[in-house]
RNA sequence: UCCCCGGUAGCUCAAUGGUAGAGCAUUCGGCUGUUAACCGAAGGGUUGCAGGUUCGAGUCCUGCCCGGGGAGCCA
């Protein structure tokens, strides 16, 4: 009897005995022969069961299986062309361990849901084999972040959640009583902290959830999302675009390599994914500008793209774009004013394809010290807050910067799916902080 | 915060101002290869809440609550 059977594995398993640690699915029944449809996790698997083949006892507890049900099945592993999957297991003996009781039986029918009534049951809508692809997916991706600046030498330094002060604007904060020490706040951004680790190991990144208390109701914002944060010592803008195209082509090509069953179940059209591999076009604001002018936007210069604009932008090309030297008035008081046209801010943005959006947001940071104290002054920052800050600008100050790429909304890309909300297990939304 | 749409059975939705209905789910019966199985039957309702118009309101009006989509802002 193997113990270490997954459904996923199901074709090593061939001809073998093996024990389903897992929930009924489904059952369809056909007078003498039974179907259950079993998952453990990894997937889901058909089950055989015919009247003169078992016991009376094994016969009845199967045909009384109730939706999501508890239960280890025993069995002989077939090939079936007939089986979804190819293969199903030829059910000998049945233990329930818990039996859902039919007067109140499992809310999630295996027909439409509005969002709704999904979103108020995640907590079991994510059994559901399209949730736990996408799960398997944003694992995939994440586990590929990991890996990616593993092999490129950086460590890995994460930045605090509570935090004394803003890190951009100070309107979108989540604010909270700390101890004697006055309000607290939840961190929209690791970016100040890894900029000084990257002054003391180099090349550095941290990874975890950032928070905004934007009135945002789009589907591609959450209250609570998940960011990866770079930040390089001595890297120039130019470093910074090709540390971002080489590290979403890595998670793309991943993604394919390591996830194409769930791929597959999300109906991924995976040819518009193939072809993501560098170069990724790149263009100044200036030409991004003209381009949208001249396909009607109406966006003037100095302001920051719409989304609008950026699906306008994205539509030309088949792979990422990255925007780069943005008006300075237009973006954070931290970037590095371009030497050249002082107007103009040391920063990039990467649009995904397919009108999925910013998924990258990057910059070289300001380095010198007056100049930032300046630039804080005028946007009201507390001072006092960011000394620290300032210190790094006052022993050793070099180039250097990084860049946010936002979890979410890359998983949802590649997953080709419209909601960022379904590519996290809880979102937390607007409206929404239940279950 | 603003604009648009919606709220009827557990779920997804019907119902010209005139007797609240279907499919799925649940229960019972039938069927030896089903693929969201299929066929037959049964149970299941304070039509989001409060008020108003009317002989009569799920339907029309007012207010509120809840949700969805979008804008702005952002990853």
């Amino acid at each position: 009897m193997s113990t270490d059977f997954t459904i996923a594995r199901a074709a090593e398993f061939e001809g073998r005995d093996v024990a389903l640690y897992g929930w009924l699915y489904n059952l369809r029944e056909s007078g003498k022969i039974l179907f259950p449809l079993f998952r453990d996790g990894s997937g889901v698997m058909q089950a055989v069961v015919s009247k003169k083949d078992v016991s009376q006892e094994v016969w009845q507890r199967v045909s009384d299986l109730t939706q999501e049900s508890s239960l280890i099945a025993r069995g002989a592993v077939r090939r079936e062309p007939r089986a979804p999957g190819g293969y199903e297991l030829v059910l000998r003996d049945l233990e329930v361990l818990h039996r859902v009781p039919e007067d109140t039986p499992y809310p999630i029918a295996r027909k439409e849901h509005g969002p709704d009534f999904l979103l108020s049951h995640r907590h079991l809508w994510i059994r559901s084999p399209r949730q736990s692809a996408l799960l398997r997916l944003r694992h995939e991706v994440i586990r590929s972040i990991h890996e990616f600046f593993d092999q490129h030498g950086f460590i890995l330094t994460d930045s605090p959640i509570l935090t004394p002060a803003a890190c951009e604007g100070t309107t979108t904060l989540f604010e909270l009583d700390y101890f004697d020490l006055g309000k607290a706040y939840l961190t929209q951004s690791g970016q100040l902290y890894v900029e000084a680790t990257a002054a003391a190991l180099g090349k550095v990144y941290c990874f975890g959830p950032t928070f905004r208390a934007e009135k945002s109701k789009t589907r591609r914002h959450l209250t609570e999302f998940w960011m990866v944060e770079p930040e390089v010592a001595f890297a120039t803008l130019d470093d910074l675009m090709k540390l971002g195209e080489d590290l979403v082509t890595y998670i793309v090509q991943k993604a394919l390599q390591r996830r194409r069953p769930e791929l597959e179940t999300l109906e991924r059209d995976t040819r518009k994914l193939e072809h993501i591999q560098p170069p990724f076009p790149r263009l100044s604001y200036d030409e991004a500008i003209k381009i949208l002018h001249r396909k009607g936007s109406h966006t003037p210069w100095g302001e920051d793209l719409g989304g609008a604009d950026e699906t306008r932008l994205s539509e030309e090309y088949d792979r990422p774009v990255i925007v780069h030297r943005y008006p300075a008035q237009a973006k954070a008081f931290y970037m590095e004013p371009d030497p050249e046209r002082p107007d103009l801010a040391l920063c990039m943005d990467m649009l995904a394809p397919e009108g999925y959006g910013e998924i990258i947001g990057g910059s070289q940071r300001l380095a010198d010290y007056n100049l930032l104290l300046q630039r804080l002054r005028e946007n009201n920052l507390p001072e006092e807050a960011f000394r620290w800050y300032l210190d790094l600008r006052k022993f050793g100050s070099v180039p250097h910067g990084g860049f946010g790429l936002g979890v979410e909304r890359t998983t949802a890309w590649i997953a080709g799916i419209p909601h960022i909300r379904e590519t996290i297990p809880f979102p937390r939304m607007l409206y929404r902080i239940y279950p």
